[in-house]
DNA sequence: TTCGCTACCTATCATTGATAGGTTGACACC
DNA sequence: GGTGTCAACCTATCAATGATAGGTAGCGAA
């Protein structure tokens, strides 16, 4: 039967993604070819091509796959106890963390210039970063009471708050940032207080 | 005499420059190629190396060139009449102006990864970066009488902030913001109010 | 004229992402 | 056993791109 083939197929797409994610990390996302992923792998570069579509469509899969982590993460920080100052702190606070922690995915999903963005790859990127702002949404409609125009301001607010001191720090590593834990904290604090007035 | 040779390589150069910000804006930094630029120019693409040195070269000098203007219009919103609140959301308009009219200047400037970064153009641009940064730290410094920690951090984390809207509006034109007029009104007011305490 | 310099050019690389077409080995079926 | 089929991989090769090598037309000064 076809039930249950773990075929071969389905490891080498792993070990290609985990090594490429390496590579990624390691070398940057722009300085990394399909040679040295495949090299790394150990197989010949076309046979890259067997599994994946081309070399964007790797980077694509290596996003959606970390932006589910990131929508676990912050989900699992909507719904835990306090009050919901303290669920959105803690929603930002596993935000910068990821994309710090993640910063290749990261780097693919929000700071890489759109190649000519096939419609359906970008689509799929496109909708994992709309589950994870979805939760930060939800946490601001719940809080709300509402969904108006306002709401959606501070959210889409908030979002570009997080979201710039994390491209920052990793585009800028040379800048003089006083140390990293401090800024981020500080920043946070800065975002959340007052984030649903 | 050599005074002044206000020599047509001058005028190449500027040529080369306006061409090539020019295809940037409408075709993205990475899809825009040495022979497109030669092209455009109407000149042969090896000659493009008589007047830059590669082409991440004339990305850099179009990035400072424009970061000289950016920080122009943010020193006169720091020395504009008003409150401190008044100048810091003036300066935040004007960033967020400057960065989405100048995407292509912006993008290489903050958002490109750095190749491998070569210690004299990466510092060229990073000194241009720093000065339009050490407009918004004065600010903070003046506002604040002091030049502490809690004053870095506050200054680190609004242009955070600012960047944070600029980058996403950038790199997610797909996204459904809601107005960005209302956005980047609100996202000011989010960010300027109590950024000083 | 002849030197030398500027601003170009054509020809050509090496590196990339991607494709074409063939080969090997395992398994099913007669 | 022979034979077909298929997945997984290979070598050879493209076209596009950034960059270099080396030559040449024009022009002003000695």
């Amino acid at each position: 039967m076809t039930v249950a083939p773990p075929s071969k197929a389905e490891d080498r797409r792993e070990q290609i993604l985990n090594a490429a994610m390496r590579l990624f990390l390691d070398h940057g996302v722009q300085n990394v070819t399909t040679r040295d992923i495949a090299a790394a792998v150990g197989i010949s570069q076309p046979s890259l091509y067997a599994h994946f579509k081309s070399r964007e469509d790797i980077a694509v899969k290596l996003s959606e796959r970390a932006f589910e982590q990131l929508s676990a993460r912050m989900a699992a920080a909507a719904n835990a106890a306090g009050t919901p100052h303290e669920r959105l702190k803690c929603m930002g606070q596993v935000y910068v963390a990821f994309g710090l922690e993640q910063s290749a995915a990261y780097r693919i999903a929000f700071m890489l210039e759109k190649p000519t963005a096939q419609p359906s790859e970008k689509q799929a990127i496109h909708e994992s970063g709309m589950r994870c702002f979805a939760i930060l949404h939800d946490l601001f409609k719940s809080v709300r009471g509402s969904d108006d125009l306002k709401t959606a301001a501070l959210a889409q607010s908030t979002w570009a708050s997080m979201h710039g001191l994390v491209a920052l720090l990793l585009s800028r590593p040379e800048f003089p940032w006083i140390e990293q834990e401090v800024l981020i904290a500080c920043h946070l604090e800065q975002v959340c207080r007052r984030a649903f007035d």
